[in-house]
RNA sequence: GCGAAAGUGGCGGAAUUGGCAGACGCACCAGACUUAGGAUCUGGCGGGGUAACCCAUGAGGGUUCGAGUCCCUCCUUUCGCACCA
């Protein structure tokens, strides 16, 4: 009864056991030295927020890295394969209001338990190199940073509208805001408001960050689309229309300068400082303007600003175009940006849409310039937007084609001094200001007599305070504790105030990667040399939630680095795979639809290996996945008869260890032969392709043919050596997959060491190779049968047996072969009439 | 509206280059065994037909000896962008 028991595969004992192994072997997953020779490899997974649990997305993308970590460890790389917490932000202090629990402790709390619960899953991680951002030994390198930037004119603050999300009680990054509400609140709608804000100066970077992306090519082309789209450069013109009556100047941007003959009004944003010269003297106007600012205010916080109903009021004045001292009257309008180009415009009706249709509501003159460029080619309805075209009513530049137009009139504004062609970017820079207490500090101070002065870097880390009140009204809740805010100023040595807002959580996650490399440093972010040899990393491997936000970030602050001298790279990681999320019943998990699944109960019901392994098999890893929990039964019954199969002939295997088979035929020659395509399979996937899904098919289909194979096995008609052969790397093909049971194996098959350091199995092309094969038969294009060919037959011998066999004679009866079609290894096919 | 990806059995998915559609797994059906287990083993499992065969990869066209795969039109779903001048 016993024995019996002993045959049931059991990852409630196999499991806790190797995890105690690996937890007192610290060098088990260790990065090794740059100087060990070895090729390096720096695989990556994107760290979590410590929210107390683990989720499915986390289960899914940690499986991914830890699987390819695994292997190239096996295929001889020094691989780095570290993890770490994102750990400040928002849901420590709601806890901390919650739960009365300071955020630091609940952080800490929380960080504990996911270690657990990834240690208890099998990643293989080098827990030496954890980072986590809320400790000071992390976060003083961001206030390094910040101190840095701030030296290269890559920081400084200013009185800005931002974006407020009531909730959060603090500013947005414009990266935060989707859809006119807060990323973290979906329903709630953010806010405008003014606030003096500390900036990174992202935009200095617009260009490079764009330009690089057309090199990148192992990133996704959709998150390299949404980050182009993101910056979003636009080339056109900027032209100084002059005030009538007055010696002001309106600029206004223009990617259409060829068009502006055309222009028929010029229209100016309601928040223009123009616009507010003339509501001075100006009630009537100003009640006007104020409405168009409260429409287009609502159009901002609704996030919809392409739905708003255009509006405008005539202000009466009038702008000279420069090229043909024509007078226009000037609008203002509620869908003019002050934020992008210059926040003014010349609206040519006949040539753009927008135009168009504000020009036939408010009756403004709509007039022809551009004409089709073929000769004799019939006038098209305006507006008529295509940039084909010739030049017409438009003075001495008739007859230019539309881009010869744009360079010259760009050429004639330059030497007229009133104009330029103009590069424009939608790239805002990056507001990191944030009135929430847990967040690193900005390391700036307040002086009455010096302004703001920079913490000097020997006074570094500016130390979070740990007794604050946390409440969620609006100001900083730092400002509130006197002993952090009263300080001396460095300059002067008089009294000065400490900056109260914290940086936005990104900054912490735009660098943390290289910190891994050299985490325990006390005197630099990290040691050059060592990040040098590490970058960039070869795999980062994430959700396409963060295409934006992160991925933009990080990029930004690798520049600065390499500006700064501190590494080499232009860019962080040389590939990127993003992992499709997991659903349930159609829907992504959340706690709200009530389709969670814990990774917790999985791991008790089925095991880490099986959950994990789930994870990989169920669909291809850029796809969504539904998790559906008879499929993890499902590979765990596959993972039961692996096991049996490896126990049962194990002696045999072990007693095979040390021989050597000789010409293996039949049974044998059949296993091998399969067990090696299967080597050739996975190993092939791993180099890119990465569809771990079928990888786990091709183990199950070599396992299924191998216990077909049982009764050959057990009688010994397959000698010792062959099974020693097959058992061993079916343990090593599993490793990367199903850590916890290769492990047990590999010690049942009596192997020594690691399963980690046994060197991947390499395929013998001779052994995998068929001598026969299968060639289907068509006549004209329908699959009638199959010959059997020896392997690489030519094309005369496969015509030869398809010809000869029966089934196409009977159908050909009667009928004329007129043409036939062999390829070779493929198929033939039979034209008969 | 613009751009991208996807659409294959009851379900998840396979078919890397145009060459046997449905690998592998789930669910289901039948049987064996029984220690009655969250077992295990054997067989079946797209549709129609007794069969030979025929039909089938969102719909419709096309290219080709041959199309799930390439081209065109359309439909559906998901994602991204959307007065950016």
């Amino acid at each position: 009864m016993a024995d019996e028991k002993e045959l049931r595969y059991d990852p409630a004992t196999i499991e806790p056991k190797w995890q105690q192994k690996w937890a007192a072997d610290p060098t088990l997953y260790a990065a090794e030295p740059k100087e060990c020779g070895k090729p390096k490899y720096y695989v990556l997974e994107m760290l979590p927020y410590p929210s107390g649990q683990l989720h499915m997305g986390h289960v899914r993308n940690y499986s991914i890295g830890d699987a390819l970590a695994r292997h190239m460890w096996m295929r001889g790389y020094n691989v780095l394969h570290p993890m770490g917490w994102d750990a400040f932000g928002l849901p420590a202090e709601n806890a901390a209001l919650k739960n009365n629990t300071p955020p630091r402790e609940w952080t800490l709390a929380n960080i504990a338990a996911m270690k657990r619960q990834m240690q208890r899953l099998g990643l293989g991680y080098d827990w030496a190199t954890e980072v986590t951002t809320c400790l000071p030994e992390y976060y003083r390198w961001n206030q390094w940073f910040f101190l840095r930037m701030y030296e290269k004119g890559l920081v400084y603050r200013k009185q800005s509208k931002v974006n407020w999300c009531p909730e959060c009680a603090t500013v947005l990054a414009n990266e935060q805001v989707v859809n006119g509400c807060c990323w973290r609140h979906e329903d709630t709608i953010v806010e405008q408001r003014d606030l003096e804000q500390w900036f990174y100066k992202i935009t200095a970077y617009a260009q490079e960050l764009l330009d690089g992306l057309d090199t990148m090519e192992g990133w996704p082309e959709k998150v390299r689309t949404m980050q182009r789209n993101w910056i979003g450069r636009s080339e056109g013109t900027e032209v100084d229309f002059g005030l009538e009556g007055s010696g002001a100047k309106i600029r206004v941007f223009t990617t259409r300068v060829d068009t502006i003959f055309g222009a028929t009004s010029v229209q100016l944003a309601p928040e223009h400082p123009l616009i507010k010269e003339f509501c001075v003297s100006d009630a009537e106007l100003k009640a006007k303007v104020d409405l168009l600012i409260e429409e287009q205010k609502k159009a901002k916080e609704s996030g919809d600003l392409g739905a708003i109903e255009k509006h405008g009021v005539a202000t009466g004045r009038f702008a000279v175009n420069p090229y043909n001292g024509e007078k226009v009257p000037v609008w203002v309008a509620n869908y003019i940006l002050m934020d992008y180009g210059t926040g003014a415009i010349m609206s040519v009706p006949g040539h753009d849409e927008r135009d168009f249709e504000f020009a036939t509501k408010y009756g403004l003159e709509i007039r022809r310039v551009i004409a089709p460029a073929e000769a004799g080619a019939e006038e098209p309805a305006l507006p008529y937007t295509s940039e084909d075209g010739v030049l017409v009513n438009s003075g001495a530049y008739d007859g230019l084609r539309c881009t010869e137009a744009e360079k010259k009139l760009q050429e004639v504004a330059a030497s007229g001094g009133f104009g330029e062609a103009k590069v424009t970017f939608r790239l805002k820079d990056w507001g990191v200001s944030r009135q929430r207490y847990w967040g690193t500090p900005i390391p700036m101070i307040h002086c009455a007599k010096d302004g703001l002065v920079p913490v000097p870097d020997d006074q570094l880390p500016v130390i979070l305070p740990a007794q604050v009140e946390i409440t969620q009204q609006g100001g900083s809740p730092l400002s509130r504790v006197a002993d952090f805010v009263n300080t001396t100023c460095p300059k002067c040595g008089g009294p000065a105030r400490r900056e109260t807002d914290t940086m936005d959580t990104f900054v912490d996650s735009s660098w943390y990667f290289y910190r891994y490399t050299d985490a325990g440093n006390s005197s630099a972010p990290f040691e050059p040399a060592t990040a040098q040899y590490w970058f960039p990393i070869d795999q980062y491997i994430g959700g396409v939630e963060h295409a934006i936000l992160h991925l933009i970030y990080s990029r930004f602050w690798t520049k600065v680095m390499r500006d700064l001298g501190l590494i080499k790279n232009d860019e962080p990681a040389r590939r990127l795979f993003t992992q499709g999320m997991v659903i349930k019943d159609g829907a992504k998990m959340s706690k709200s639809k009530g389709n969670v699944v814990s990774p917790d109960d999985m791991v008790v019901r089925y095991g880490a290996d099986s959950t994990r392994m789930y994870a990989l098999f169920a669909a291809p890893p850029d796809r969504d996945l539904d998790w559906q929990e008879d499929g993890v039964a499902g590979v765990s019954r596959f993972l039961g008869r692996v096991w049996r199969l490896a126990t049962k002939h194990a002696e045999a295997a072990r007693a095979g260890r040390s021989r050597k088979y000789e010409a293996p035929s039949g049974t044998a020659l059949k296993l091998l032969r399969k067990l090696h395509q299967t080597i050739a399979r996975i190993t092939q996937d791993f180099e890119g392709r990465w569809h771990f899904n079928t990888c786990v098919a091709a183990i199950m289909e070599l396992v299924n043919e191998m216990q077909a194979a049982d009764a050959e096995l057990s009688s010994g008609a397959v000698e010792a050596a062959v099974i020693h052969e097959l058992l061993r790397s079916l343990v090593l093909l599993l490793a990367p997959f199903a850590p916890f049971l290769a492990a047990e194996l590999w010690e049942e098959l009596g192997e020594e060491g690691a399963v980690l350091r046994a060197p991947w199995p390499a395929c013998d092309a001779e052994l995998a190779r068929e001598d026969e094969q299968e060639i289907p038969v068509q006549i004209n294009g329908k699959l009638v049968t199959v010959v059997r060919v020896a392997a690489g037959a030519d094309a005369k011998t496969i015509e030869a047996a398809a010809l000869a066999d029966e089934k196409v004679l009977a159908r050909a009866a009667g009928k004329t072969v007129a043409k036939v079609i062999v390829v070779p290894g493929r198929a033939v096919n039979l034209v008969v009439k």
